[in-house]
DNA sequence: TGGGCTTTCAACCTCAAGGTTGACGAGAGG
DNA sequence: CCTCTCGTCAACCTTGAGGTTGAAAGCCCA
């Protein structure tokens, strides 16, 4: 069977990773708005409009009532702090790494060493590799 | 041809919508490593690796002398910072229109007037509609 | 110089993603 | 009541993503 269950965090992304479903939250966050009306802009038909709007709302990215008539589309703010807290904690992670490289270097540069930096890049020492989880 | 030319923030998400790729980049955050290194975790082909590092090359988010020696691979947090961004506008645009609305609403309920709204949700207002960009 | 290790490319397979068209159902309004 | 519209579902098509295997190439070392 391998239900795939992709997790949140995939779903979100992923959800993310189209223009259009991008475009459509950049209007959702301007106020909500039916099914119909989102389509308006978009050279494609309602229902590839609606696909992608299922897509949203399996992504915890969108929340709407459903049902024929015409009914409002909105924007649920929770999975786009999940991917905050997710991108936000590995960036300050390569930040300190990067903080603390930054102060090794420094240290051999007492030794009288140039470093060859002309775009801007630090050096890898490699080590570390601990294979921790996201 | 049809160079789609998928815009940088498309490439950026999509290459975190992958599971193993989000491994890697958490894995890369605490430190550089080889391709083989990287590879090691995971119950694939050591090519399946290869062509995740080289989606996550092309979205920025990794970069890496290439090479036939082992050679390190490095993560770049300048894609993140682009996800973070597009990120953090909309969502605080949303929290600033809940803002607004909470306060609208508040104010009708000195009229004693109900809402429609059986799943807890806030009122929508629908106004705006301005089709502007991501 | 030959062997082994690493990285890389190429051909192939499978399945889901994004799109299309066609049809259906429920409300609103004449 | 009939109809029009909006939202929804279903079947189908095409392409690209993720994986596999096989093989090529460059560097290091004995």
């Amino acid at each position: 069977m391998e239900v795939v269950t992709t997790d949140a965090l995939s779903r979100v992304f992923a959800a993310l990773a189209d223009p259009t479903r991008r475009d459509m939250v950049a209007r959702l966050s301007e106020g909500d708005a039916t099914v119909s009306r989102l389509a308006e802009p978009y050279r494609m038909s309602l229902q590839a409009v609606y696909k992608h709007l299922r897509v949203l709302e399996e992504a915890g990215l969108v929340s709407r009532p459903r049902g024929p008539q015409p009914r409002p589309v909105r924007l649920e703010i929770e999975a786009l702090d999940l991917m905050d807290t997710w991108i936000e904690r590995h960036r300050d992670r390569v930040e300190r790494r990067y903080r603390r490289l930054d102060a090794v270097l420094a240290e051999m540069e007492t030794d009288g060493h140039e470093e060859g930096h002309e775009d801007g890049r630090r050096g890898r020492p490699e080590g570390a590799g601990h294979p921790d989880d996201a």
